[in-house]
DNA sequence: CGCGAGTACGTACCGAGAGTACGGAGCCAT
DNA sequence: ATGGCTCCGTACTCTCGGTACGTACTCGCG
């Protein structure tokens, strides 16, 4: 294949060589990420991304170090694409509860996307490994949910420390996904919408109840529940 | 190999021969979820799990149709000893508050143990696929979380009709697995289940609060949140 | 304006590992 | 006892990730 058709003349100021090599590694991702999402990791053959892409297994292995490498390289976009998506929606909203409302939307919204779906939740974890999957996700999506969580906390009587406001992201970050993921697969996603909003909403509605009744936020210490550890048995 | 060892001589009631099959079942089952454990399901060959059953591909091909099919007896099987698990602790709870309580705690624990985290969490979605990945979940773990959810909300004041329970179960699941994740992963287990604790106890308290207060429990239909709806960018 | 050097690929090959075809040995009912 | 069927071993195939190496183009430097 004899050097045909520039492709993409771009736009920056780099050398053109560059801007050639800068496209047939962003057209490697974009097969890579379409792929993954619709046949999963596994089953996707490097064979057939190259193919896809134009390209051989020499330009793959030439931007990146390997399979696993490509799929991190589609796991990232995916997340900052989904991480501006929700920073876009919590753009101007000043009161925390009214930013809590929109945060919640846009990422009901996000994980009902299927290339988010398959690449972050269902691929993630298994391809990346739970360590790496942790901090790419630290830094991107569940950032957002911790600014969330901060403004409201902090809103509210009660102020805390940042290891429990990170305790609190989590749990709430944990919910989402699952309220998003039974909308997801729902039959009727309208109406399976409708139902997360409203259990949302309760549990919101129980926060502020607390809030306004002058409950004091917990403080670890006062012990609720045992300490559960790990057994084997 | 000329037939040695009779390994587990066994005590039901079936022909000698249906036994040592059995036991040389369990014995892939029981390497396999070591290995896929310790390494995961991709890092761990076949090769390896037969060569610690002391068996040969042959066997294992005789009674698993597949590596995935192996997979799912061994994540069967981790399943529904958690579920026992959780059942357990259930055992003689009554009240459901305390009911709530305990299954939390055992939950909790359930989710610390490697191998659940590991084969259940990490590599099940991805191995099995979101679709036997779910209905998995469905019959054993998620449902011990729908009936303490169930008695948790048809013991307040409120009662309200099945898919809305589905719903709050769903997004308890997701706070709880979450909840055991940032346990488990923790430098502290101590210090961190203290925080998830208070968390999850300040939640629970909102629920009763409001459960005092007579609020009613979400109709769906009185939109809280707007309907978001996926959209690709 | 060459021209050496390094980048950006293409090509050919290797090894690992999942799956298959087939054979045989022992056990169980008749 | 014996035919047949379960249970399992052996040997092979084939896909696929990864590697070694060759090459053309281009960019900066004198």
């Amino acid at each position: 294949m004899s050097k045909l058709v520039p492709k993409v003349p771009g736009v920056p100021g780099a050398t053109l060589r560059q801007q050639y090599s800068a496209s047939t590694k962003r057209g490697l991702v974009d097969v890579a990420e379409e792929l993954f999402t619709e046949h999963g990791y596994a089953a996707t053959s490097l064979d057939a991304i190259v193919s896809g892409a134009r390209v051989t297994k020499g330009a793959l292995y030439h931007h990146f170090s390997g399979k696993q490498a490509l799929f991190e390289a589609v796991f990232e976009r995916v997340e900052s694409d989904a991480s501006r998506a929700i920073q876009k929606a919590l753009k101007g909203k000043k009161d925390p509860w009214e930013k809590a409302r929109a945060g919640l939307e846009a990422f009901l919204a996000v994980v009902q996307e299927p290339r988010y779906r398959r690449i972050v939740v269902q691929e993630g974890p298994s391809v990346l490994g739970y360590e790496r999957f942790r901090e790419q996700e630290e830094r991107s999506t569940f950032a957002n949910v911790v600014d969330i969580v901060r403004a409201v906390l902090s809103a509210g009587t009660w102020e805390l420390d940042e290891p429990m406001i990170q305790t609190f992201a989590r749990i709430f970050f944990g919910a989402m996904s699952a309220a998003g993921e039974s909308v997801a697969v729902a039959d009727d996603a309208i109406v399976a919408a409708t139902r997360v909003e409203a259990a949302i909403g309760f549990i919101i509605a129980g926060f502020q109840s607390l809030a306004d009744a002058g409950v004091p936020l917990p403080d670890p210490g006062a012990t609720i529940l045992e300490v559960p550890t790990a057994v084997e048995e």
